[in-house]
DNA sequence: TATTGTTATACTCTATAACTATA
DNA sequence: TATAGTTATAGAGTATAACAATA
């Protein structure tokens, strides 16, 4: 069935001799499949949080930073943001009074990012429209499907260089 | 467990008192983890590609043209790629001799983008490099994960609106 | 010498608006 | 009136190079 499609180079005499097939090609990559749901689900969190005036970065900074301060670095890394590109982001944040950044203890190369309390309630209402966009987008899933998507992904993230 | 590690905010006495931890927060979140695996998906497409002088786009279209010419319109839907941001890739790829628009048949609207015969040469040498990325970014699962992955994928997708 | 945070910069990606030619 | 392709442009994302302060 695959193989029956072939090249069909050669144009035909009909009218409408070319239908847009499904890209079976595309469809076989898993790995061209997670760059084009990633972006998808980027692309509904950006318009999601628009009205917040954050944008995804954001989000994950502020939701990481929810479980305590952290060190620019160890912030970059797990968002999978270059520490440079990180800087601005931090700023803005800081900018809006959502953060701070501290002097870390025994290093003063560091600084410790930390949530203000504005930062947490902001927090709070923007994860709720993530949870809305989230659900809307893996609405073609059933539950038990979504959390062994969720697993396969926790399982395939951890080995990503930097 | 989740809740032990509280808000932490207060610092501590003793040094190294901040570890950095694993951010359960944003690993509970398939919409979060999608958009990171996708990242880094396509930043390991990026880096395969480059040697050839290829980017991801130029990759999927040259994929997708191998069943057979396709409008643009038809072209850049399956790919998640706007028209417009579609124009330069196609330019640049008929810049360098691997695709070709023709007229369209009953419709002198629309361009009928086409392989080359040097387009599908290209192809077959870059999908190797393709595979190879794949088969790196997949690896911490087994084929049937994998597998797994990929049909929950494709159900995720069909839905993706523009 | 290596690391943290930073700046400057350039290139890619994505999106907003509007135009041309065809239908 | 609507659609296919296009242009111009701006904003956000990502990457290359280099630097200052500190370890």
């Amino acid at each position: 069935m695959l193989a029956a499609m072939g090249q069909a180079e050669a144009q035909g005499d009909k009218e409408e001799l070319i239908t847009p097939r499904v890209p079976e090609a595309l469809m076989d990559s898993t790995g061209f499949l997670l760059a084009l749901a990633g972006a998808e689900s980027r692309r509904r969190w950006a318009r999601g949080l628009a009205r917040s005036g954050l944008r995804p970065a954001h989000y994950g900074a502020l939701m990481i930073l929810q479980q305590g301060p952290l060190p620019q670095q160890d912030l970059a890394q797990p968002l999978g943001i270059d520490p440079r590109n990180l800087v601005p982001i931090i700023d803005q944040l800081e900018g809006r009074g959502l953060l701070r950044r501290q002097p870390y203890p025994n290093d003063r190369r560091r600084h410790l990012v930390t949530l203000t309390r504005r930062g947490r309630e902001t927090l709070r209402s923007v994860r709720r429209e993530g949870e809305r966009v989230e659900r809307d987008m893996l609405a073609p899933l059933s539950e038990s499907e979504q959390a062994a998507l969720r697993v396969l992904l926790r399982r395939l993230l951890p080995t990503a260089p930097r």
